[in-house]
DNA sequence: ATACATACC
DNA sequence: TACTGGTATGTAT
């Protein structure tokens, strides 16, 4: 056992390190002693030992699965048998093979794109990359058994001549660019997997092509003055032939009117598929001076083993007939399928599976062995089946930005380091105008362990100060952990996922008055993921169960943001980071919130937000044509028809006062604060700390449960927490009447309501800057209706488009399986 | 919902 | 000296 064991995590070891020689130009070269030399130069790093403790963990999971495979019984294979038999012919009438699915790659592209640009490359071995990680490499450097994912000082060990050239991303996607745009004409709605990569689904491009007239399959060989002008570089440039491969199938001798490089010549391509894409490849060598290879096949899973089967510069069709297809399958190694890496490979070698045909044969005991999502996928694989139609690009689900370094081990450099990160999240978040709700920190420390710590907000977030302010106390947490030992980090990074829909982040742009729109007293943020906690109903009327949150969380974003600004501002520079994490909590609450963002707005970037015009004309919307006539009190809920901001404020002034007389009721809402108050704080459940901090010798409350309560939480309410019978409100100490903002969500240690309003009004006013200033962070669904009484809108009509039923058990994973 | 692992480019 | 960064998804709890 212990030799068998050894053995194992040998051969493991050994898969995980070697050399990967599963992709293009990788035959014929000397396994061993490329092997030899990855291993000799990575033992003993911390990254060699991280890759062995993984090994271990994958072996174990291989020895369970072998103990399992022990226990099975031949009844239970056979039964199990049965039910794949059954599955099998389900799913055998459901193979489609009349589309056309092209998988297009471009070749050793990012190598390809500098060696067009730089000619001296061309003859030498070389990769785009650093030191540390190599993107590419080119076909010359791939006998050397330098590749992609390899560090650049092993591939230099292995090639000591190698050329290490750093990318130029702005370069590579402008020819993505280029490319894309052929693939247009082919599939307009084809998939882009990657600056380099797509699917095309061809079957209506083909049946168009069969009725085209010569001239509109003919095509130019790029002139050399064209050529002259993209290489406006030296004029000493002369070989514009296609740089990688000599023998381009595009410019193959047999056909006629081919002219070779020379200007002016033409090309005629057939009606065929292998036509259509030879000319699709033939369209991008000549405007990119690069090739690409392509497969054809019936669906996208055989497609892409196909691209590579003739790769660089070549293609290679899979006629679409059963037969075909499963003598193509037959001796496939599945690590060729996508989807199917390292693990899997050796999970499966480990059943003695190493190819499609194996897996068919072994269908019983994988779906007994495997999780059903895995099984159903081998089983998909074993019969040649893929997705038959390209899937509509997709809602992003997530964005990230991480980063290595040098060890950082000092707390107040990570917490720097954390903030930038926030800070360029945020950045790539305003791009795409997106709001997460959930914002996950990765720490990767020097031995290379990963650990990943996430919190969910109830409510959308997107800047920077947002965002930063959860992460910080995830990253607190970690160091105090930790503590007294400190983090030694090599990477750290910041995601943000659980996105508002579509739906909502549109309206979500436009202008408080959208947020003020009849009918919608508050901004309606997302309602989907936002659970509401079933249990509360204290006397709710059903109706109310709306989650309808935006305005006080949205107070409380605001709220968060402005504790970050303060934080920032008071560790400005970096300087005492550390103290940050022993008084990060003390330090969050300063400003008393007469002027709760004042400069906070003063440095928000607002200039590149040209439209600021108040009244965004939201064209795209039907509804919303009453939106400057009438704005919707948040205190009362009642029209006020004015598009005045000044009058509209007026009245909330008055709303308030008279809010402020009935301390449990809101004048014209029609439920009772005091419900409110405990269904938030039964509601609450987050670990964050309820801070209570004493800020400027007054007390501020933050009624944290109501922070991170769901959106239940849904009427801006004057709390008036005169006494101790909100519980929301302050835990006790106040001696006189407290009053909370409803906007900035600041505790106004006054009675005085002439003095309270107009804190509220100023608020009110630094909350209209923001919008339109663009930087809104509540969503505003539009209006789709609005109840006859003028209350609030129960809308949820769009929203679960972008929601896919998660499981509608076997139909959803035979669903999947068709796809 | 969270954490971790696998996969792909 | 030196082993990425971005996204999605599966697995397990």
């Amino acid at each position: 056992m212990e030799n068998g064991a050894e053995s194992i995590k040998e051969g493991n070891f050994l898969s995980r390190m070697a050399l990967n020689d599963n992709k293009a130009g990788m035959e014929g070269l000397d396994r061993d002693k490329i092997n030899k030399i990855i291993m000799d130069t990575s033992k003993g790093s911390r990254f060699y030992e991280s890759e062995l403790k993984r090994e271990q963990q994958v072996n174990q999971r291989i020895e369970k699965m072998m103990l399992q495979k022990a226990q099975i019984t031949e009844q239970q294979l056979k039964k199990a048998q049965t039910q794949v038999d059954k599955m099998v012919s389900e799913l055998e009438k459901t193979c489609d093979l009349s589309r056309v699915i092209v998988h297009v790659d471009m070749d050793a592209f990012y190598a390809a794109v500098e060696m067009r640009d730089c000619p001296e490359l061309k003859e030498r071995p070389m990769a785009v990359g650093s030191m540390s990680m190599l993107s590419t490499s080119n076909y010359h450097a791939r006998k050397y058994g330098v590749r992609a994912a390899m560090p650049g000082f092993i591939a230099k060990k292995l090639c000591p001549d190698l050329v290490i050239v750093p990318p130029n991303f702005n370069k590579y996607r402008a020819v993505s660019d280029e490319i894309r745009e052929i693939f247009s004409d082919y599939d307009p709605h084809f998939q882009p997997m990657s600056l380099d990569e797509a699917y095309l689904d061809f079957t209506a491009h083909l049946e168009q092509r069969q009725s085209w007239p010569e001239s509109s399959r003919t095509h130019r060989y790029r002139s050399q003055n064209e050529k002259q002008t993209r290489l406006h570089q030296e004029a000493e440039v002369t070989d514009l032939s296609p740089v990688l491969f000599e023998d381009s199938p595009t410019s193959s001798p047999s056909l006629p009117g081919s002219g070779g490089s020379t200007g002016g010549a033409f090309e005629v391509f057939g009606t065929s598929v292998e036509e259509a894409v030879r000319e699709m490849r033939f369209r991008i060598e000549q405007k990119t001076t690069l090739t690409a290879s392509a497969g054809i096949a019936p669906n996208t899973m055989l497609a892409k083993v196909c691209s590579d089967k003739n790769k660089p510069n070549g293609q290679f069709r899979l006629l679409s007939t059963r037969g075909a297809v499963m003598d193509f399958i037959q001796d496939l190694p599945v690590r060729k399928i996508c989807g199917i890496g390292k693990v899997n490979e050796k999970m499966l070698k480990a059943l003695g599976i190493t190819t499609c045909s194996h897996l068919q044969q072994q269908m019983a005991l994988l779906s007994l062995l495997f999780s059903e999502t895995s099984w159903h996928y081998f089983m998909q694989i074993s019969l040649g089946l893929g997705s038959t139609h390209i899937p509509r690009h997709e809602e992003r689900k997530s964005m990230s930005t991480e980063r290595t370094f040098k060890e950082l081990s000092k707390p107040e450099e990570q917490f720097s380091l954390c903030r930038k990160l926030c800070e360029d999240l945020a950045e790539d978040l305003k791009k795409e105008g997106l709001k997460g709700k959930t914002v996950t920190l990765k720490l990767k420390n020097v031995n290379f362990e990963v650990k990943t710590r996430a919190q969910t907000l109830p409510y959308p977030v997107a800047t920077a100060e947002d965002v930063f302010a959860v992460a910080k106390d995830l990253l607190k947490m970690e160091i105090e952990n930790e503590s007294p030992q400190p983090l030694r980090l090599r990477l750290m990074g910041v995601r943000i996922s659980a996105f508002i829909s579509v739906d909502d982040k549109t309206p979500m742009q436009k202008s408080i008055l959208g947020f003020l729109q009849p009918g919608k007293p508050l901004g309606h943020l997302e309602v989907q993921n936002s659970q509401k906690p079933k249990e509360i109903s204290l006397g709710r009327r059903p109706t109310e169960e709306e989650p309808q949150q935006s305005f006080f969380q949205r107070a409380h974003a605001k709220r968060l943001q402005l504790m970050a600004a303060n934080s920032s501002r008071q560790d400005e520079g970096c300087r005492d980071e550390s103290s940050m994490v022993n008084l990060a909590l003390s330090k969050e609450d300063v400003e008393p919130s007469t002027q709760p963002r004042g400069d906070d707005c003063a440095d928000l970037d607002f200039s590149e937000n040209k439209s600021a015009s108040p009244v965004q004309p939201q064209a795209s919307t039907s509804s919303c044509r009453t939106q400057t006539e009438a704005l919707t009190c948040p205190v009362c809920f009642k029209q006020v028809r004015t598009a005045d901001l000044n009058v509209f404020n007026r009245h909330i002034d008055s709303c308030l006062s008279e809010a402020a007389g009935k301390p449990n009721r809101v004048s014209g809402a029609e439920f009772d604060l005091e419900t409110e108050h405990q269904k938030s704080k039964t509601v609450h459940k987050q670990s964050r700390e309820v801070e209570e901090l004493p800020v400027n010798g007054e007390e501020l409350s933050r009624s944290v449960p109501q922070e991170d309560s769901p959106k239940n939480n849904s009427v801006p309410k004057v709390l008036l927490s005169e006494h101790e019978q909100k519980p929301v409100t302050l835990q006790g100490h106040q001696s006189g009447p407290v009053l909370i903002c409803p906007v900035c969500y600041l505790t106004q240690e006054t009675d005085d309501l002439t003095i309270f309003n107009r804190h509220v009004d100023l608020c009110l006013n630094q909350e209209v800057l923001h919008e339109l200033r663009g930087q809104t962070t509540l969503s505003i669904k539009p209006s789709v209706g609005k109840n006859s009484k003028g209350k609030r809108v129960t809308d949820t009509p769009s929203f679960p488009p972008s929601k896919k039923p998660k499981s509608l058990g076997v139909c959803n994973t035979i669903d999947k399986f068709f796809r």
